[in-house]
DNA sequence: CATATTATTTCTACATTGTAGAACAAATCT
DNA sequence: AGATTTGTTCTACAATGTAGAAATAATATG
């Protein structure tokens, strides 16, 4: 499987799925987008993400049995697969590396 | 001045130019890319970034004066702007900020 | 000083990601 | 059964990512 490109959106959606765990489905994915962020997204725009990230192995997905709530079709959960955690990992050294080699922010960096 | 999208090459690129400072140009910056992320980048590529990075206003650029090596077109040196430091900042503490809520990485980052 | 050689930029074109909204589906309540 | 609610999937288009060839400008050397 060859390494696929890992976008900003993507990886950003990645995380949110790993942090939300079991309450990972793309509506709620698209909510804690805005919440974190403070910028708006669409279900659509959430859902091809999700759906590409599926495709490239780095997510996996299952139906999950319905709830007690009113109504709703049954939810789609997401979780990171381990290529996807290691897709994870690889962008967070290459960042820490390079912010560490910049001038301007390895100053503010030594508050240890 | 719109917020404009910061993509994951893009920043990158932003952070290399930061790095390599009064070295940044174009083909310096794709060779750094190489080393530093082990992939390898065209200079289409490189270039049209570092294009559209300038125009969005996070990198400005300017010629330097002709230097002493056997021949060679004048370089484009570029650098990070006001705006594209608070980009890069923004970027990081959004990043910072999901690792520290993402279970599988928080606590690898109990290290201090 | 004309020309070969070298370093570097710029142009053109296409693939992959980012983005939105409407249509569709499946639960539960009455 | 029909209405209502929660959630998913489809279709289409804009922005970013990517490559290689062509153009340009500087120096060395015969």
């Amino acid at each position: 499987m060859k390494d696929a490109r890992l976008g900003e959106f993507e990886e950003i959606i990645l995380l949110l799925v790993g942090i939300l765990e079991d309450k990972a489905y793309t509506l709620r994915i698209a909510e804690e987008f805005e919440t974190q962020t403070g910028k708006s997204v669409s279900i659509g725009a959430t859902h091809s993400t999700l759906d590409r990230l599926c495709k490239k192995g780095l997510l996996k997905s299952e139906l999950s049995e319905p709830t007690a709530v009113r109504g709703g079709r049954r939810k789609r959960i997401f979780s990171i697969s381990a290529s996807g955690e290691r897709a994870l990992l690889a962008s967070r050294d290459l960042r820490t590396s390079l912010w560490d080699q910049y001038p301007a922010f390895s100053k503010l960096s030594l508050n240890i």
